[in-house]
DNA sequence: CATTTTATTTTGACTAATCAAACTAGATGG
DNA sequence: CCATCTAGTTTGATTAGTCAAAATAAAATG
């Protein structure tokens, strides 16, 4: 069995990787794991020898299959973690990716299968972020961001990229949540600047990055 | 924070300590670990100095304060996981020990709190074990067993003090679970036997060993 | 193209947790 | 009391995961 550290890494890889292009460079996965990039290396020299990554030095790191099939396993688990803790327990959205982290790795097969069950069978979690099944495979959905969709279209919200309780609550305090209606007002390029109308015809006025991180459904 | 292991040897200091009188031989604590009992004694000396123990060399360890505080609140997770595996997802009570046995040291305090509310803050986990609540307070329940109550009077079982699987199904299959009623037919010294009926006056001989860990109610 | 900057890799070191095997300190017992 | 047994302790290694800092490759720049 994997380590907990090892299920970090390939998740890590593979969340990241989906951004980017080809290869994942070193740098980035040592940023986005916390550790110094020697760290990285190391540590991604073992999973290559595991056969769970290509590595090609000073150029960077992809999953293989092996490595792509317990990523997937590690995001299953933890976004029906993150929706039972929402949905079950009652916590609140901004909370769970943090708790998620944990648990991701105590669960087991037994126990995943159950929370599964007593779910439904969820195709996404709290924060719109598609659940993998357990094979492997899973809808994309929401392809475009209020930075960037028609204005003056209602749409409504399907998935929030950002894991960041501060963002989150905010986001929650405005009603930007999957399922809420939003419309793009207007776009400024000088000032950088989205103004939308949520529910109830509030106004908001967003930096195109928090935009960007809020998608909608494609059919208006 | 401790690590995981740091939190498993207080518990299991805490938990054999229980059994025996004073001090914990580091012989028992080694088995109890499954470890070697060279790394018994390696582990409690880095627990003495953290103030976590009290070690006596060729002696045995016991708690100190701050370790059992520790001790408690895993042992508060433990079950408290327990009762919401068996009672919310639905887990069989002979699975739960060994799935709460990962997730005891991945869960939060906020998600401990929620779980405890969600249950209507038990005051025992499926096996009749008592819960500890957040300030380390229990009650103690059933201190006499099959092997030793009156002959003849219907008690009610409140507590089994044996986490295997195997023994769990098989008490499970036969009734012998808190709550049930039970009454001792008759005991043999030679054969080791005692007799019990069960729910509908279902016979059945049991070891007095296994008699040993079936637990009931004091007031008959 | 030679030089400087930046990203990555290497090297050396450290901590936590463990085992195997050699070594006692005490208890047991003639 | 000496010999032996046994439980417990020491010593020496090993593995996973990490960092700091030196070394180097590749990219960018004048
Ligand atoms: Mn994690
Ligand atoms: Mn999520
Ligand atoms: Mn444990
Ligand atoms: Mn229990």
């Amino acid at each position: 069995m994997p380590s907990s550290t090892v299920e970090d890494y390939l998740k890590c890889i593979y969340l990241e990787a989906q951004r980017r292009d080809g290869m994942l460079p070193m740098g980035a996965l040592a940023r986005a794991m916390n550790v110094v990039p020697g760290t990285a290396t190391a540590m991604v020299k073992t999973l290559s020898s595991d056969r769970l990554v290509n590595y090609r030095a000073r150029v960077g790191v992809s999953l293989t299959d092996a490595g792509t099939e317990i990523a997937l396993q590690v995001v299953r688990r933890h976004r029906l973690i993150e929706l039972l803790l929402v949905q079950v327990l009652g916590l609140d959205w901004s909370e769970v990716h943090g708790e998620a982290e944990a648990l991701e790795h105590a669960v087991s097969d037994r126990v995943i299968d159950r929370i599964d069950a007593m779910l439904g069978h969820p195709r996404v979690d709290p924060h719109g972020d598609p659940i993998p099944s357990p094979d492997g495979a899973f809808a994309l959905v929401g392809t475009v961001s209020l930075a960037e969709c028609p204005r003056k279209v209602p749409r409504t919200i399907v998935r929030i990229l950002d894991q960041d309780p501060d963002f989150l609550l905010f986001a929650e305090k405005n009603g930007l949540m999957p399922g809420q209606k939003v419309t793009v007002v207007s776009r400024d390029k000088s000032s950088d600047a989205v103004e939308i109308s949520v529910r109830k015809g509030k106004k908001l006025t967003l930096g195109s990055s928090a935009a960007r991180k809020i998608l909608v459904d494609e059919a208006s």
